[in-house]
DNA sequence: TCTGGGGTCCTAGGACCC
DNA sequence: TCTGGGGTCCTAGGACCC
């Protein structure tokens, strides 16, 4: 049967998020920072028109930003996070054959529907979005996800025809490809797109119509699956569960540079903390501990990273236990004398929980047993009371520097009692 | 002064196995 | 000209995504 796909993707998700509860700022240009008010990550229609490119830094725009009146938020994700939860559970309402690509977007299988009627499904799926969560989406629909990503691009830009464009039912494809760059597709990125350029392949139309072995060779199976996708041939296949990640990392940059290795020492205690919790939330065990510290700045010449990499004896999810490993990487890194912007631990070689092979010379059983239970208490305590409800000593207990700006950043409105909105009866 | 934080997949090459 | 013919595992690096 032939195979259809839907992708729903929200309009500048972040800045809606912020209109939801915030009307005044409908129509009004709106922009959305980076951690640490670094750069400008999302933008509301007004701001794109003025020609704000996607990842501007902050500073470099404030004139434009003083003179448009631009409002300006700090990244709120736990906010971004629960609103996401809403649109995809509104979608999960129409197909449970949805695949949630990112925290903007979804896959839909609408395989099956009657041809006629996708257009109207697919109306009805973005007014009821709309409705129970605020967000507006737009919605492409194609035989193949790659040309699902294309007419969600063309929903978008369309004027007139209201956030859905039905590829499937359209006559001009040819032309509609020819009319699209190279790099507009799903998967071309700048690199392949130059050299795609360079070789005379302009448009999606060129690249579809292009020699398969060709293909292969320069671009690797990645392009060869693109090239079949614009013909209509599905190899991209749906991914309905999320598949357990292979690995985890938590980084940040510093609010202001850091020189000593007490702090370096606590703030990598505190990722470390962040990246357990997710790695005991798909019920893993890290094998393999990476440390990454950056120098330097990206004026002139490109920071400096350096990292240490330790193979546990075991592999574990308990946070103490990875808390020391990640120091010890650390102590092997640090050079006195330097202003470090960033530190961030990468958790790897990870076995699920299940699967995993114990050391031989562990002390296997009981304490195994009770480093479980105690890992589970104190993320259930977490989850009920807020992240930081319990936290180790090891990531500091005053404010420090090294913590994120986060200078402009709205309320908790959907996920903390006191910042919930009050609607006051007239 | 000031430039995010996550991830995935693919390939090539080397070490090592029988 | 031509040097056996398979494998696996690991690492490093490069491309991509939002």
């Amino acid at each position: 049967m032939k195979q259809v796909f839907a992708l729903v993707d929200c309009n500048n998700f972040y800045v809606s998020c912020e209109r939801v509860f915030n009307p005044q700022l409908e129509k009004k240009p709106v922009v959305v920072l980076s951690n640490n008010d670094g750069c400008i990550i999302a933008r509301s229609n007004e701001v794109k028109a003025l020609g704000i490119p996607m990842g501007t830094p902050f500073f470099k725009s404030t004139d434009l930003i003083k003179k448009y009146q631009i409002k300006v938020f700090s990244s709120n994700y736990a906010l971004y996070g629960d609103m996401s939860q809403r649109v995809m559970n509104t979608l999960y309402h129409y197909t449970p054959l949805l695949e949630v690509y990112s925290i903007d977007e979804a896959f839909l299988s609408l395989t099956g529907l009657n041809p006629s009627s996708l257009r109207e499904t697919a109306q009805v799926i973005r007014s009821t979005v709309k409705r129970a969560t605020g967000i507006p989406v737009s919605i492409g629909i194609a035989s193949t996800k790659v040309l699902a990503k294309l007419a969600n691009k063309y929903a978008k830009r369309e004027e007139g025809c209201r956030g859905v464009f039905n590829l499937t039912d359209y006559p001009h494809g040819d032309a509609l490809l020819t009319s699209t760059p190279v790099g507009e597709l799903w998967g071309i990125g700048r690199q392949y797109a130059r050299y795609l350029i360079s070789e005379g392949i302009f448009n999606a139309c060129q690249l579809k119509d292009a020699d398969d072995r060709w293909i292969r060779k320069n671009l690797t199976v990645t392009g060869l699956r693109i090239a079949w996708e614009l013909r209509g041939r599905s190899c991209i296949a749906l991914e309905e569960a999320p598949s357990p990640k292979k690995g985890i990392c938590t980084s940040r940059a510093f609010g202001t540079p850091v020189r000593s290795l007490s702090e370096l020492m606590e703030a990598l205690s505190s990722y470390v903390t962040r990246a357990a919790e997710k790695l005991r939330q798909q019920n893993s065990l890290a094998s393999i501990v990476v440390v990454y510290l950056t120098s330097g700045t990206y004026r002139g010449t490109a920071p400096a990273i350096h990292e240490a990499t330790l193979r546990l004896p075991a592999p574990t999810a308990y946070t103490p236990h990875l808390i020391n490993f990640a120091k010890q990487c650390l102590e092997r890194i640090f050079q006195d004398g330097y202003r470090y912007r960033k530190v961030g631990v990468f958790l790897t070689g990870i076995v699920s929980h299940s699967q995993a092979q114990l050391n031989l010379f562990s002390e296997m059983g009981s304490h195994l047993t009770r480093e479980k239970a105690l890992m589970s208490t104190l993320d259930s305590i977490n989850r009920k009371w807020g992240s930081s409800a319990l936290s180790y000593a090891a990531c500091g207990v005053e404010e420090k520097g090294w913590r994120m700006r986060q200078a402009m950043k709205s309320q908790s409105y959907t996920t903390r009692w006191s910042d919930i909105p009050l609607v006051k009866a007239l």
